[in-house]
DNA sequence: ATCGTTTTATTTGATATTTAATTAATGCTA
DNA sequence: TAGCATTAATTAAATATCAAATAAAACGAT
């Protein structure tokens, strides 16, 4: 009976946790998304500018692993980016069968203040936690992910 | 200079943590996702069965306001479920505009198998985290979340 | 009581995403 | 080096989601 109980303690407990985690990040996303909506630009469409704002130029290939977007997915969100000139492809020397998309300049213009104005609201939306509860909540979500990772793997 | 510099450590912080929390939230999701894969159910319609299960029957906007969904999705997340025997429409009698759902006595018993081996897989998801770790990773989204909503409310 | 407003659900049209099949290039091996 | 399996990107078809317009019922003020 003993054994029932504490299990179902943990279930209620794991339960409510992926509750509160799913409410929080969907509550934050919601905020960062509407922000995105007035530069006409997906959550998507950022997350690909962002990896080639930080990485520089890229192969779908690569850009697909760091977003985890399935690779049709990840075509027509580029064919739109860059039909509103924000990338452009280019073959890779290296591997024709591969494609390189890299920022236009008129593109690193143009999100530049999208890119701060997202940071903004991040920064208002973590206003409530502490420095030592965004490394603890940072920390314990780490780990979280990382577990899935590993099992992914077997 | 001092300002300029805290300023950005916590920008950093920030943005660390909300990618932390997106991979965290994103890798269990996927999880759950492909174990429900094999019942032919999406997450969505996953969500909205839960909450027949714990609360009953509910109108379609109770249901929309639980699971942040727009109204048009929702209608067609309960047309595919209806469609599928799990859910049927009533009229409510306190008002003509608003429609009851409900799960269907095959519904519940198709069901019942589908939520004990979602809460299986969220149990390994979370089988990294301590009790203690458990609390707290879901104060700190729960934190988190809440500032969200009362900012809308603004 | 009636007109205007609000609420609830639905339909419609546009986008986004997924799955499966296709094309082209590369690497392996025998 | 010829054939086969693998990989990268794309296309096509099905499904899911969202935003805006619509229809029907309820509410509220005068």
């Amino acid at each position: 009976m003993s054994t029932h109980y504490k299990g179902s303690i943990r279930e209620q407990d794991v339960l409510n946790t992926w509750i509160k985690l799913t409410r929080a990040h969907d509550s934050v996303g919601r905020v960062l998304k509407t922000n995105l909506d007035s530069s006409r630009i997906t959550m998507t469409q950022f997350g690909v500018l962002e990896i080639l704002e930080h990485l520089g130029p890229q192969t779908l290939k690569i850009i697909g692993e760091k977003i985890l977007l399935t690779s049709s997915n990840l075509v027509t969100v580029v064919d739109n980016l860059e039909r509103d000139g924000y990338v452009v492809r280019t073959q890779n020397p290296q591997d024709r069968r591969s494609i390189i998309v890299s920022l236009t300049g008129e593109g690193k213009l143009a999100i530049k203040p999208i890119f701060e104005s997202h940071l903004q609201e991040l920064m208002i939306a973590f206003e409530c936690l502490s420095s030592d509860e965004l490394q603890i909540l940072g920390d314990l979500c780490k780990k979280l992910g990382h577990n899935q990772n590993i099992k992914e793997k077997k």
